[in-house]
DNA sequence: TTTGCAAAAATTGTCGACAAAATAACATCG
DNA sequence: CGATGTTATTTTGTCGACAATTTTTGCAAA
């Protein structure tokens, strides 16, 4: 079911999302049509249904006669995103407790073993941690055998996620401690346990979000006044 | 976010959202573009760039030289869309527990006050209570005050099951029961209790998702899928 | 200098036309 | 009669051009 023959729009609207979650096209800017066209090598028309399906993948938001630009995501709103993936990722790993195969455990257990070769090699920077650490989420969310869930999480809730973490070349949260999470969550799947895998599965995501959050500024777990403006105004 | 001049694509992109969810255009229907162009009274361009939207909503599928067509839900797909739900709301009803103000509480109160009223009036259809079902779920969600929340739930996953509900001219599950749970989220809501009103939003989905997956086993009298008829009205 | 308005430029929205591909129809052959 | 290759039609993909709107620019006045 791979395309077979490609259409412009389709490869268009791949190579733009690369360059968003890249970062060559930096947060908030203008996607000038013409340029842009020119800059492909196509015509405003491919053009504007690949940004018309980015939009819809929320990619990038568009105002009538304004233009697209691409979309800000704010460390509140990634903040917002962690809470959504502990409740989800969290489900998953509880249903690939069930479902998951024992080669796969075993293909996971392998996984782990050359992310800790990985760290051990690059000690410190430990960048291949990145999308290692997405690798492994992968294959948990995958392993839940729920094709919607897989469908929103690698499809729209991993791209802001994706972007923050290249963009802000932020390095891994002690590398060391979230591969023995890995392990421990692993070994949970193996066991069959699937409210054990829920639960750490839970912990080490609020963890990361529990160290974002500590970016802010200030606590915020309990949300007091929920603070209604959200400054959108246009 | 006000429209101020709703561009074509938009104002089109919203009809024919309606149109999948309301059922006007069947699943698995394709869209062919000169016809619904006419139908529209627009050009091709328009109507492709809000196609190209839906895809990326999730609403139609494309194949590069084939054409578009709206998604089929299978009854399996419903399921796991419930599965999703049930962890998401679940945390929605944790997350409003602590950020719903009391005024919101009574509006929920009144809001379950009309259910009743309504469920007492219409005895047995209880049509308004589909709707009503959906206000309460929505409410809900919007006072969890996670915005990525309420876009994921309220802007990709309810679709399929609006869809469902309306196509399959699917009555409500004993309302007085569902009406009864409501109450007692409402009331975990008021205490501030927001362990219990994720454990019985839980409950509450995971009910639905039981009834919806018994029909998965046996087959009833009344196909759920229409025959993909292919002729839409000219 | 700053403010306000008007013209100009650029950009977005929309359309019709042409090229490429797929589907349908049809005639021919086994 | 059915299968198959070819033609014809429909449908999708792409492009350039024109209209509508927004943003910028320029200029004059307070």
């Amino acid at each position: 079911m791979a395309a077979s023959q490609p259409t412009l729009a389709d490869r268009i609207c791949e190579e733009m999302k690369q360059a968003i979650v890249s970062g060559r096209l930096a947060q908030g800017a203008k996607l000038n049509e013409p340029l842009l066209a020119r800059e492909f090598g196509i015509s405003r028309g491919p053009l504007r249904e690949a940004i018309r399906r980015l939009e819809g993948l929320g990619l990038v938001r568009h105002v009538p006669h304004a233009g697209a630009r691409v979309v800000r995501h704010s460390l509140e709103e990634l903040v917002e995103i962690y809470h959504v993936r502990e409740a989800l990722e969290g489900m998953a790993a509880r249903l690939a407790a069930s479902a998951i195969s024992a080669a796969a455990v075993t293909e996971l257990h392998a996984l782990l073993d050359a992310h800790e070769r990985d760290i051990a090699a690059s000690d410190g920077q430990a960048y291949v941690q990145q999308e290692g650490d997405f690798d492994f989420h992968y294959r948990i969310i995958q392993a839940a055998r729920n094709h919607k869930l897989t469908q929103m999480l690698l499809g729209d809730l991993y791209h802001p996620v994706r972007m923050y973490r290249v963009q802000a070349s932020q390095r891994a949260h002690r590398p060391q401690r979230a591969l023995t999470e890995h392990r421990r969550i692993v070994d949970a799947l193996a066991d069959r346990d699937g409210e054990l895998a829920e639960l750490l599965m839970r912990r080490h995501i609020a963890g990361a979000r529990k160290s974002l959050a500590a970016q802010l500024g200030g606590d915020e777990a309990p949300s007091p006044i929920p603070a209604p403006s959200t400054s959108t105004r246009s």
